[in-house]
DNA sequence: GGCGGTCTGACGGTTTGCTGACAATCTCCG
DNA sequence: CGGAGATTGTCAGCAAACCGTCAGACCGCC
């Protein structure tokens, strides 16, 4: 099984990633600080690594240097506020693989842990690429890529309007709230309450369904928030 | 036992929560002011935490906040009244999970908890996906995505009706009243006295039997209530 | 500076829920 | 058996809730 360790001092933010990453089937461990994070990293050999930069104690920044220095190479996924256009790039410099800037939304980070790990996986010979392509309808939503076909032909979405479509189908059959999509694809702390759901779900109508006034897949449950069906 | 802890100070929606939390089989504390709340919570470290926001003395926002700088991350579902979108914010960005506006169905407030509690719990692999779907007649009830399929066939249910009929599905057999069901579907101030369960009641029937008029599922029982035959 | 992507608030259409009057039915009892 | 009273069923109209839509603002990026 897929080791991950969690290096993040909010406790908030490490229970929901705990939760997110152990949904996704991976075994997670946490750690609250940067002395331990490191510990845990050099001992346990995770095979991936998602670290807070901001940490008290030992920054993220340390951890990370005293890591690769001790020889471990498993990637590292690095989390930093906003605007800390500079940490990112330090970080990329000390040996990070990737980052995601907070606030960020649970399906980007599990999108981008997925392609650390298939990247650093030896490819098995007869392996297939991740996870496979869902279908419904005529449309058909291949994660690996972030690409999705209606009827063959490829429809370009935005990001968010992707993740949407994610976060819809993976619960597909189940009535996903506002509440949980906003959670799911804009970030941890729901923080926009007005009509932006319903936006970008009216833009994928327009660019999945046959017709959009009358829904035959992305459907509303009233009162309630959005049902995704074959 | 899932352990709920219940910040309430009202005293009969604090006697009606808990009694319909513990026939849920739930184990259920009450505290009737924040600062009890506060330390109940810190020191029992329930599994999920219903918080009014009005409350005496401390208040709902510093008791959560007080709660989440404790380093607990436990579920905790706010209370608050309708019409005060701003507390909803704020109450949602200082970490809580959901939140209910009173006021509320108990049933509501039982499918959110049961939510919040799926969410947090131990994903088992090969675990199901909430409740099984209910059948009685040609008809099966599925709560997940809020549909009702009679002989295989979706039939459309406005968001009361179906309230209504989980409602009446959850007591099987037993004899409902109406103010009970006015308690669990419209909310615990029922002050609906008028034709309004009837007409609901009509309209299932009218979607659910064969023969409306000779009802063989939903039942009338003179000068008690309703009651839901298989 | 233009452009695509995102978010928001206002607006309007549609659905849904509630109500009260009236009709139908049941129960009890003379 | 019949009738009064109590209880439930039905209906249509009104009011509110809810969702879809849109234009405009904002913002980061090329």
């Amino acid at each position: 099984m897929t080791r991950i360790l969690v290096v993040e001092d909010n406790p908030d933010l490490a229970y929901g990633l705990r939760n997110n990453l152990e949904i996704e089937g991976y075994q997670v461990e946490v750690a609250d600080d940067g002395t331990k994070g490191l510990a845990r990293a050099r001992d346990g050999r995770p095979d991936l690594i998602i670290l807070d930069l901001m940490l008290p104690g030992m920054d993220g920044f340390r951890v990370l240097r005293a890591l690769r220095e001790a020889g471990r190479t498993m990637p590292v996924l690095i989390l930093t506020a906003r605007g800390e256009e500079a940490d990112k790039v330090r970080g990329l410099r000390l040996g990070a693989d990737d980052y995601v800037t907070k606030p960020f939304g649970v399906l980007e980070l599990l999108a981008r842990v997925e392609a650390l790990l298939r990247r650093a996986a030896p490819p098995l010979p007869g392996g297939n690429g991740g996870p496979p392509p869902e279908r419904f309808g005529d449309v058909e939503v291949i994660p690996a890529s972030r690409t999705v076909l209606r009827g063959g032909q490829s429809v370009p979405l935005t990001p968010k309007e992707f993740d949407l479509l994610v976060a819809l189908l993976r619960r597909r059959g189940a009535v996903v709230t506002r509440l949980d999509l906003l959670r799911e694809v804009w970030g941890y702390s729901a923080e926009v309450l007005s009509r932006t759901v319903d936006t970008h779900v009216a833009e994928l109508r327009r660019k999945l369904e046959n017709d959009p006034a009358a829904p035959r897949h992305i459907l509303t449950v009233r009162k309630s928030g959005y049902r995704l069906e074959r």
